[in-house]
DNA sequence: CGCAGGAGAGAACGCTCGTTCTCGCCTCAT
DNA sequence: ATGAGGCGAGAACGAGCGTTCTCTCCTGCG
């Protein structure tokens, strides 16, 4: 048996590129079996039904993700720059020819309704995403709230682009995000706002 | 033939909760019967097809969504409280019990790859909103740069809100709304800034 | 009163899809 | 060399779904 794991992520790989462009619901196995190269039962001994390989997709995406966003992050050095980055890196998402929105927010909406498990793995995904911004501006000096603000900046460009088929919302994001890092860097030293 | 119109809308409404709540592939024409109260072969009278169904569910749900919130901003005079009052209609909007996220960005992700139609209709609706928006904030005298980041705000929140399950992101958009009002209100009043 | 025409309930059809089974082939230990 | 075991290719199976058909009943008009 050539390489378990190997097999495993050759399938998952092949499964990402046709989920990822035509929806979950709208790929079936067959066309996993032609993408990836293994045979059906070979897939079946990989992942016990369907629903366990979309939840490694939706795993091994979210691992790829955030890796590549800190990557392009830590090419920055001071905190203030790092925030901005994430904007940067949204950009050159965006541009990707075959950009079609966030995974998870596309899983959500296709099988949020009839599966849990589904909406937990993108609960954790958007959770972590929030968790590493807030972070990244907390190093800054600025409050967690200002944190949530550019969370919800960067998901209405991440489904803006996706619907319009533009890159332009990143700079609209990066350049709104600017705006508050200044508002917060200015008198919000004194009162604290109790908020996370 | 009792009210071909009426039955339409009798069509509609069923559809529009179960394909809401569920997701559009994940509900068969049997269950659109069921909650109807209508025959399917009345329903492929009304209806050429599910396709045609899906596209009708979208374009009452753009109409209804839209007026909906117009009304609600019609309650505020002045353009700054109008303005705000975008993101309290989607406080109430987020808070209510079955609320699961925008069913056009959810369409979008079960089935843009796959249906162009969807597609279109989805662009149409964010566009709709996006110029409803702007004119909004132009009416205030900001520039419609200032539009188009609110809009980030607002579809942000909607698909944190969805997926968080809670009606935070609201406030937290509306307060990120007032900064960057403010921000705009200063000296961006000489040097334009020539987008849109 | 009788009949034609349309409506509803539900069976039926054809297709797709997730999952499993069959069969023939290749490999490798004895 | 030979037999057994595992693999790939693809058929097969069962369920679900979009769509249509059948049959029966009700209605309304002559």
């Amino acid at each position: 048996m050539p390489d378990r794991e190997a097999a495993q992520d050759q399938a998952i790989s092949a499964a990402e590129d046709l989920f990822y462009s035509r929806g979950i619901q709208a790929v079936g196995m067959d066309a996993v079996r032609d993408a990836s190269g293994l045979s059906l039962k070979r897939l079946y001994q990989l992942f016990p039904s369907k629903e366990a390989l979309v939840l490694q997709f939706l795993n091994r995406r979210d691992r790829q993700w955030r890796q590549a966003l800190a990557h392009h992050v830590d090419t920055h050095t001071t905190p203030e720059e790092q925030v901005i980055a994430v904007f940067e890196w949204l950009h050159t998402w965006f541009s990707k020819p075959d950009y079609r929105g966030c995974a998870f927010i596309n899983s959500f909406g296709e099988l949020g309704g009839i599966s849990p498990e589904v909406v937990a793995q993108a609960r954790r995904h958007k959770q972590a995403f929030r968790d590493y911004l807030v972070a990244l501006v907390t190093a800054t000096g600025r409050p967690a709230t200002l944190g949530d603000q550019l969370v919800l900046l960067a998901e209405g460009a991440i489904t803006t682009a996706a619907i319009t088929g533009t890159s332009q919302p990143a700079t609209q994001a990066r350049d709104a995000a600017r705006l508050l890092m200044l508002a917060y860097s200015r008198h919000d030293r004194a009162h604290s706002d109790g908020s996370q």
